[in-house]
DNA sequence: TCTACCATTGAACAGTGTTCGTCGAAACGT
DNA sequence: ACGTTTCGACGAACACTGTTCAATGGTAGA
């Protein structure tokens, strides 16, 4: 948008002004800040495929090629970005009776922040999350499932399968998102409704599943599908954890046998 | 580059052979198999970054304007390639007593059918898998997971669950791939002993678990660590068949010891 | 005030997906 | 056998893309 506190230093500096060793520069100089905010600006606006980086310099009223001062390519800008996605995102210290929710808490958490920006689940998908930054994290995830009674061969898997998970469910749910946007239909229940629609109208003999299920496969609301998957996961990696530690007993020893009560979404 | 058998043909039939109904065209006649054909070679050859209409029509010597009379556009064309993952690919009918060697087979078979062209894996995630070619496939893991005893609640999230597994999977493999091609290491183990070296030079305080877990973090093979995960995914899921279910059990009913220890219900 | 620096510029290069008017060679009707 | 019609391939063009580079201008230090 406009750059804040702008028109108050687009005048010249006054000569008196000159004493101060350093007046303020007449134009606001371009960091690798300004360009990745102008780069979400972009984002949020355009979408991953109009992301440009002459788009990302028209937003910042500049040169294309200024831009390369600062990034050595768009592939770094967007891992600049991508980095963006992890501040102030963190797990509490492990603890062992509570270690499903926290997990539970993160990965919502993720799935948020992947969902505050347009797109971002395709950008985030395809960088590798071992960059130095994030090793505080992976460290961080690997004490929750150790301290949880996990054996080390399932923990070092685990951090891997929820990453894939959110990543993978925040990008089809970006995927729809786009789908709905250029087939022009205004709400996603609309949406799902017509595509229930179809699936109920498919012949009954070749396709009873898929008549039966389709109003479940296609949620109304994808937090309690997300909710369910994470809960899938978790029991699975429970079932790995030796018996006699405390809390994390595996199988149906979770309470509420069939609907368990998905989180606030 | 230069048509082959083009010697043969290039000059004029002689007047004798009009007579036969259909002489053998001149020119092979372009149709959409030859171009998905030619575009998975390229796709082979140069990675998913370099595979253009340019680049297809360069290998089939046709000018790229050609392509679109038999394609109305790329993503249409990478929509036909991935049509092509499904050929032949299915499961056999429901077993309740097998159930997740079955579901086992078909993700192995898929995965082995992602990894079978370069990058393929990036095509995959990018299309959502709801394809009219697709529907018997879905129909039929449907069938599956609700023989095996999983509620309709399960069943109907189960598919979404196993496909991204499959292709965040199998992406993240082929970003490996890439990254050690362009990293320049002749090969798998000598990037990843370089990997775990760099883990375990990290400062032991601040990452103790990193650096016990390196090692199995970077697989050696990945497919122990695909499997892994699938059975993750798959005692997940199986925590959810209410008792009574004949061998779809949760716990150790799946002979193979994986991991001793682990509790049934 | 002069100079040296360096961020910024505009133009250019080699690509990309897609469109369009033209053309040539088969296919058809006579 | 000969027009004529049809249709697919062609080449050029358009509006983009990421990236490079010589030239430039304003700022900071001497």
């Amino acid at each position: 948008m406009t750059e804040p506190a702008h028109d108050a230093e687009a005048v010249p500096a006054p000569p008196w002004e000159r004493a101060r060793r350093r007046a303020a520069p007449v134009r606001v100089p371009l960091t690798l800040d300004r360009i990745v905010d102008a780069a979400y600006t972009v984002l949020d606006r355009e979408g991953y495929d109009r992301l440009s980086m002459r788009q990302v310099a028209a937003e910042l009223g500049v040169a294309v090629s200024a831009l390369y001062a600062h990034v050595t390519s768009k592939d770094e800008l967007l891992d600049r970005m991508y980095a963006r996605l992890f501040d102030g995102h963190g797990l509490p210290d492990p603890d062992p009776e509570r270690w499903r929710e926290q997990i539970k808490q993160y990965a919502r958490d993720g799935r948020a922040r992947l969902r505050a920006h347009r797109d971002m689940a395709r950008i985030s998908m395809a960088r590798v999350p071992m960059t130095p930054e994030l090793l505080p994290h992976i460290e961080q995830l690997l004490a929750v499932f150790r301290a949880a009674g996990l054996p080390d061969r399932v923990a070092a898997a685990a951090g891997d399968m929820l990453s894939t998970y959110l990543d993978g469910f925040a990008y089809e749910e970006s995927m729809w998102e786009e789908r709905r946007r250029e087939a022009e239909v205004a709400s996603w229940p609309e949406l799902r409704a017509g595509m229930v629609e179809y699936f109920q109208s498919l012949p009954p003999d070749r396709f009873p599943h898929l008549r039966d299920l389709a109003a479940m496969m296609i949620a109304e609301n994808n937090d309690s599908r997300f909710e369910l998957g994470l809960d899938i996961i978790l029991r699975g990696l429970a079932s790995y954890i030796p018996p006699g530690h405390g809390t994390g007993e595996p199988g149906p020893a979770e309470r509420g046998g069939d609907d368990p009560g998905q989180a606030t979404g």
